[in-house]
DNA sequence: TATTGTTATACTCTATAACTATA
DNA sequence: TATAGTTATAGAGTATAACAATA
């Protein structure tokens, strides 16, 4: 859209759609965040799994995968590369001997750990944008978003 | 994490890395947009290609693909198909024959209009989980953010 | 019969390199 | 030589269906 001034034709930036902002800065954060993660030998969604895990143990694959909204079945290939890696731990569920439980070793929550160190302070870095006060405001407001009742 | 407060453990849920925050809303608006550009007869990709027209014309495909993020190579089976839907056209610069500008035709402008007012109300939606004073801070921080100088 | 984990398969998306025509 | 557009190909990511073990 234009609008002549002055007797000059000028482009007028409206309002992007929030998908469109949204989408750039999502592309910001994973350029600077995945040579963080390489550098910790995690892919995105190995980190995605090692927090979900961090927070809390899985009672089964398919709990873990609905929790970090991933497919069941690509998960099954993650999870034998982070046991391998000595990561995570796989069980069978006595009381349901179809599930497998998961959760962390205690190298597993070291690498979350570190990963999640240079992440955030990527992350404050990144936020550095804006004044302090807002940034409490805008992590608050994500949180609601991210978070419907 | 846990912790032990009165005699029992309760898991406490720590801040969120920004990245999972947005990762989440993104999905939460993707799954609502997606059927919208489907009414519409469009990709996410194709409607990133006509926001970028509608707000202006492109002076080469290789600017168009920068400006909306997109792969080059990628762009060329899409802008085939939005000129073959009459929503684009492509002609040859004069000046310079190797490039080829791109232009919205009326009904190129008519459909991102449309599916455009669709996204707008699904968005607005959306952010009702807001209190309005918030949801105009929200869009300007995120402004901020998606374009760093 | 339904569910968990698993495998296999097909399909889409993405990245890379190479080719042409113009400059 | 460098750039715009194009094509082809290989690789990664994704979705679907089917199977064995257990409930």
């Amino acid at each position: 859209m234009c609008v002549s001034i002055c007797h000059s034709t000028i482009p007028v930036v409206e309002d992007e759609d929030l998908g469109a902002l949204l989408a750039r800065i999502m592309r910001r954060l994973m350029d600077a965040e995945h040579p963080l993660l390489r550098a910790h030998g995690l892919s995105m969604w190995a980190y995605a799994t090692l927090t979900s895990l961090a927070e809390q143990p899985a009672t089964s694959q398919l709990a873990l995968a609905k929790a970090i909204g991933y497919d069941k079945t690509r998960l099954i290939a993650l999870l034998d590369e982070l046991e391998h890696d000595g990561l995570i731990v796989r069980e069978r569920d006595p009381a349901d001997r179809r599930a497998q439980t998961v959760r962390l070793t205690p190298e597993g929550e070291a690498r979350h750990a570190a990963a999640k160190a240079d992440i955030r302070k990527m992350e404050i870095e990144l936020l550095a944008d804006l004044p302090p006060d807002e940034q409490g405001a805008l992590r608050a407001m994500l949180t609601k978003l991210a978070h419907p009742e």
